[in-house]
Formats: structure tokens, C-alpha cells, sequence
DNA sequence: CGTCTTTGACCCGCGC
DNA sequence: GCGCGGGTCAAAGACG
């Protein structure tokens, strides 16, 4: 497919699609939030959603400037595959400090995450995001012509914010955004360093597919 | 030098 | 219990 969508590689690849700092410009659009209540168990609970909706709420207050439209939620069965979110923990982390030099590293996978944000926003709103992404997986999905690609935020070491951006397979125009997690600050910090962010493992086509790809603007 | 992308391998949950 | 599918890690290479 010779589509021109931003950075976006020729075969859907959806690099730097996220990585690209803020462009106001463009337009968010559908904004849609899903929330487990199997995972939180509301009566046993009952502020964990208050606090989750709070949270959501500030992240709305963030993007709102760069997605004017958030009445428009798309299909809440929209994200494809199974509904899992893993999440890596070390020992450390789960309470068990590390006696020595146990290196374990365990995966503990939430059935349910705690809150997901889809967006479906246009090619060139992909990167309008005010957070830095670091891209750390991509993953043919199943039923899917496109891949789904994996961002960590960048912005702050330990955000654990993250991010999953996949063309829309009803609308190759579209992509669907999954916010997982909540940034640990407040302001969008820049990143480090400008290093790696432009890379082409293959000469890039002749496609001008720049535009926002470069989000270096 | 630091950060990022790419990509294969690994791990885990779920369905059958 | 097995296989599938999804999510993450980590090494290598590339870029500013």
C-alpha cells in the first residue's frame, strides 16, 4: 500500500506515528474510555473508579486542547484481540525485595487493566500527542491487516503510561489509540535527547510521506 | 554518548 | 494439557 500517511512505513508500520511532539493542529477526534469493572471490583472498591476517573478526567483536561471533538466514541468492541494487559513486574516491585542477585524477572498480567483511553484519530492527529513515546514492540494483530505497535512514554523515566496505536481495519485512515496508565507528571517533559528519532533501517521510499512523520517540525 | 527503532524470543492468560 | 494470541523484553543497529 502506497498510503501517505505521515512516518508511518509503508506497510502500516506505525513508527514514529506517536513519537511526534505536539501538533495542536490536527484534530482528535473519537474519544472513548473503557473501564473493567470485572478487575475493579466496585464494591470492594468504589474510590479505585472514582480515582480512575479522575484520572481519566485530568488526561482528558490534557488532550482536550488538541481533540475538539469528544463526543464521538467509537465502537467500544473497537479494540481487537483479547482485552489483557500485561504488565512486567520485578520482584522488587511486587514487595519482595531482592535478596541478592535474583534477576528474576516475573510477568504478571492483569487480566483486566485498571483503565484503557481508545482514541480513534485521524493519521495526521496520530502524533499530535503531548507526550513522548518510545516505541518498544510491534505485533501483527489477529484479524488485523495492520500491526499493532507498543509505546512506553518516554517523557519520564518512570511513567508507566503506555500506549497502543493500530490503523483502523474498517478505516486505514483511522487509528485507534489505547492509552493504558497514567503519566507521573504532570507536564509533558521533553525528551533527552533528539538522538534515534529518525531511522530507516530501509532507504526510505520516495513517498513524501513526511508531514507530521517528522515530528521534529 | 544517549536515545530510539526494529525484530525475534519469551512469557502468560485464555479457550478448547 | 495444549496451542494460540497478545504483550513485553532485550540486543543490535542507527541517528543527532
Amino acid at each position: 500500500m502506497s498510503d501517505h500517511f505521515i512516518g508511518i512505513g509503508g506497510d502500516g508500520d506505525l513508527q514514529a506515528v506517536v513519537t511526534g511532539y505536539s501538533n495542536p493542529s490536527t484534530s482528535f477526534a473519537p474519544f472513548t474510555l473503557q473501564q473493567d469493572a470485572d478487575d475493579f471490583d466496585l464494591t470492594t472498591f468504589p474510590d479505585a473508579l472514582f480515582e480512575t476517573t479522575r484520572v481519566l478526567d485530568e488526561l482528558e483536561e490534557l488532550y482536550k486542547p488538541f481533540y475538539p471533538l469528544l463526543n464521538n466514541p467509537i465502537s467500544p468492541n473497537s479494540p481487537p484481540g483479547g482485552e489483557r494487559e500485561t504488565e512486567k513486574v520485578h520482584e522488587k516491585e511486587e514487595g519482595e525485595p531482592l535478596n541478592g542477585s535474583c534477576s528474576v524477572v516475573k510477568y504478571k498480567r492483569k487480566k483486566k487493566q485498571q483503565k484503557r483511553v481508545v482514541h480513534q484519530v485521524t493519521g495526521q492527529s496520530v502524533s499530535s500527542d503531548v507526550w513522548c513515546w518510545r516505541k518498544y514492540g510491534q505485533k501483527p494483530i489477529k484479524g488485523s491487516p495492520y500491526p499493532r505497535s507498543y509505546y512506553k512514554c518516554s517523557s519520564s523515566k518512570g511513567c508507566q503510561a503506555r500506549k497502543q496505536v493500530e490503523k483502523s481495519p474498517s478505516d486505514p485512515q483511522m487509528f485507534v489509540i489505547t492509552y493504558t496508565a497514567d503519566h507521573c507528571h504532570n507536564q509533558p517533559t521533553r525528551r533527552n535527547s533528539l538522538a534515534g528519532l529518525r531511522r530507516h533501517k530501509f532507504p526510505p521510499p520516495k513517498i513524501s510521506a513526511t508531514g507530521v512523520g517528522d515530528h521534529a517540525s
